[in-house]
DNA sequence: GGTATACCCATTGACGCCCATATAATCCCA
DNA sequence: TGGGATTATATGGGCGTCAATGGGTATACC
């Protein structure tokens, strides 16, 4: 399967619309290339997007659910109403729901990130936040890692 | 099978009209377009609505349980007793019944809830009530049951 | 008759489809 | 390998279609 990478800055235009980059276009799969799926993030103030088939996996997932158990509604009440399908135009273009727009600050452009099976969209100057905080958690994350890999004789070098 | 996804707040006219959103109509089975089957929900105060179809196969899933059971008897008077079966007209509207309006306090507005295989019928401002408490719960659980919503969301960085 | 519901038609605004252009990327051939 | 030619991508805008809504009228049922 193709993966979302990457990152891309794009404009909103008049009508609302923004341009799916060319290859992500290329990354949905072959029967459903004129549909992405809109979600908010759960964890940040961005929009998260996939194919419809990825959607059509966690749906029968939580189909296969008891269909009176608590998990049932839980699920379906915060996954299926809170998915937005969004047709691609013929220029690759999509519109992004107000509401949206508003989960995530956006006005006239955004940037697109890659994240393998799904990416994301943000508002650029928060997703150029973002990027700095993620890779200082991982600078931190290494060394605290090295000192469990090399516990004993390691080289004191910070 | 298609699925009624995302949300959508609809007026409802001096009639009593009310229009099926537009993806929901074409979530509709082929051999049902003009029909949907309302009932109260069993956990809220809201209607849900559905196919007739989809009845038919909760139907049979009742019928498996044990004939003498306490269940199935508590499904069948809870469920067969209080649907109603409602028509759609040509532009796609029907009539919610008073007594579903008031379990719902419904008046000028509802709130169609995708659901899945079934959708739900709010009145605007429970149903903003209900999306929060459903989010945060989904978030708390996001842990215990990662296998099932893992695919939405699941960046794992921290 | 009075009430309720279905069908028909009209309006408005949003959206999809089509065409156009500029810039960027790629190709192809000398 | 250089540079013009071709293609692809991102963007802009016109216009027709459809969805949501409003309202008139016919039909049915009590």
């Amino acid at each position: 399967m193709e993966l979302f990478v990457s990152q891309f800055v794009n404009k909103i235009d008049k009508k609302g619309r923004v341009s799916l980059p060319s290859i992500f276009r290329n990354a949905l799969p072959q029967n459903s290339k004129n549909e992405i799926i809109l979600y908010k993030s759960l964890k940040h103030n961005s929009i998260e997007g996939c194919s419809s088939d990825r959607i059509k996996d966690i749906a029968e997932r939580i189909n296969k659910l008891d269909i009176f158990s608590e998990d049932q509604d839980d699920f379906a009440t915060s996954i299926f109403s809170e998915i937005i399908p969004t047709n691609i135009d013929k220029e690759g273009r999509f519109l992004i729901p107000d509401y949206l727009k508003k989960h995530s600050n956006i006005s006239s452009k955004v940037t697109f990130v890659g994240q393998g099976h799904y990416f994301q969209i943000w508002e650029p100057k928060a997703a150029i936040e973002r990027q700095k905080k993620s890779r200082a958690r991982l600078i931190k994350k290494k060394k605290s890692l090295s000192s469990i890999i090399f516990p004993i004789g390691s080289s004191n070098e910070k």
